[in-house]
DNA sequence: CGCAGAATTGATACATCTCAAGCTGGGTGG
DNA sequence: CCACCCAGCTTGAGATGTATCAATTCTGCG
């Protein structure tokens, strides 16, 4: 279960990956001199929560690698994923005392964190975080709704192919793989947790990616590597108004 | 279908219903004079559709009174209510040029609006309003987080029962009826509206409404008013945590 | 009164879940 | 180096919850 121990990297705000995308995208470079005092690095190992429901929060912070998942678990062990947290996401709300959600490292993860008061001290004072984190805010209340509509109204297998979608699009933002018509990335989640994101059992995951994948939907390379030969073919597989679709 | 047209109600900010929940919350009586000046009341009646998704916006505003949905509609009729508006809930995204949803008015509405431009550069030099919008955003996300586990986990029954605990309680803080222990109030929605909100469909919201009357769980007057006799009871019912159940 | 929209109820179909049995591939220890 | 092991994944068969299609029955209102 033990890997070998990720290794803590400390940046410079300069040349950090997520400078221009996180909550600090804003600022000004007497304002990151500030944040630079009061931010400290922390990774965690792929597996572990970083964050349990109801424990208290002593800080805030965003994504610098990795990805981890936002989840609530009901009493019974049911549980939904309510967000994904990929670079440059922000952890955590100003304000609140407690953490809503468990927070799961998927792979190896470092986060840039501030201890909370004097983020939120800092944060009254600059309007420049306080107006990006809105605008983050406000992105995430968009895909939370965009995910309301597959979670509520899709069926499973315009369910897995909105997530691959979804998933190409990120990539493809991020990577800059502008390849167009040829998207080939690594899913990054297990099926169950793909499963957990969706609102399904990971036996129906299994199959509707299956079954994607007979159609020529989809190409696979072992169980993770995957191939979308025609984005837009996946996009009406997923229901989606395949004028949307464009790649940025 | 027309009915008498809702009257328009002008309102010194001062004796606004919704002058301590709305995005104007934390303003001075100053910067409350200068939103003054750039509001306008404007009304709908139930049924209406006031904004189209896709639209331009060249507005935002506040429910003042009545309820709106939020929904989004997929090319073959599929539709997902997204959001569900009451007084004092905001409308518009501030940085976005074209509406991502349809609003649609429940019951007759009055709105406070603001035209866009000059709401924005109000809000650019007027951190109260940034920090109010803030808070009201993260509230929402979330309560579509919320949602999500209702969507993506919950049986029929649980969403029904998480649907009327969710009115309840917005009606209890609303109308101050502290009475606890003894809930009544007015469903809001139709049957349709209910399973555009919860993911299922009208029959299905139907049987359910009937079977938790059957168990006693809700009471009902007419199709529209309900009786919760006992609010733990319906939590149990929701599947949800009956700690959590504290009405205020 | 009688109509139209809203809601209920019934019978059946079907998608997804559930339970159960194998498969696969990468890592480990003998 | 091989055999084994185990988590992650696939596949199958049957159960079940919800959707679908189709009548009725309410209810408010002109």
């Amino acid at each position: 279960m033990l890997k070998e121990k990720a290794s803590i990297i400390p940046h410079e705000c300069g040349d950090c990956p997520i400078r221009h995308r996180a909550v600090c995208a804003r600022c000004e470079s007497d304002e990151l001199e500030q944040l630079d005092q009061i931010k400290y690095y922390r990774s965690y190992e792929s597996g572990q929560t970083l964050i349990w429901s109801g424990d208290t929060m002593d800080f805030v912070g965003s994504v610098v690698s990795g990805i981890a998942t936002l989840t609530q678990t009901m009493e019974d062990g049911r549980t939904q994923m309510v967000g994904l947290l990929l670079p440059s996401d922000f952890v955590g709300r100003p304000g609140r005392a407690s953490a809503a959600y468990d927070v799961v490292a998927v792979t190896d993860i470092v986060m840039c964190c501030f201890r909370k008061k004097p983020f939120e001290e800092m944060m009254a004072r600059t309007p420049h975080i306080a107006q990006r984190l809105l605008e983050m805010t406000l992105d995430e209340l968009d895909a939370a709704r965009e995910w309301m509509l597959v979670l509520g109204r899709k069926t499973a297998r315009e369910k897995i192919a909105s997530l691959i979608a979804i998933i190409a699009r990120r990539d493809a933002t991020l990577s800059k793989n502008g390849t167009r018509g040829l998207l080939v990335f690594d899913l990054p989640l297990t099926r169950e947790a793909m499963a957990d994101y969706l609102g399904l059992t990971l036996e129906t995951v299994s199959r509707q990616v299956s079954a994607l994948k007979k159609d020529g939907v989809i190409e696979l390379e072992g169980k993770r590597r995957v191939t979308v030969p025609d984005f837009n073919r996946l996009l009406e597989e997923a229901g989606d108004d395949s004028d949307g679709g464009m790649l940025i």
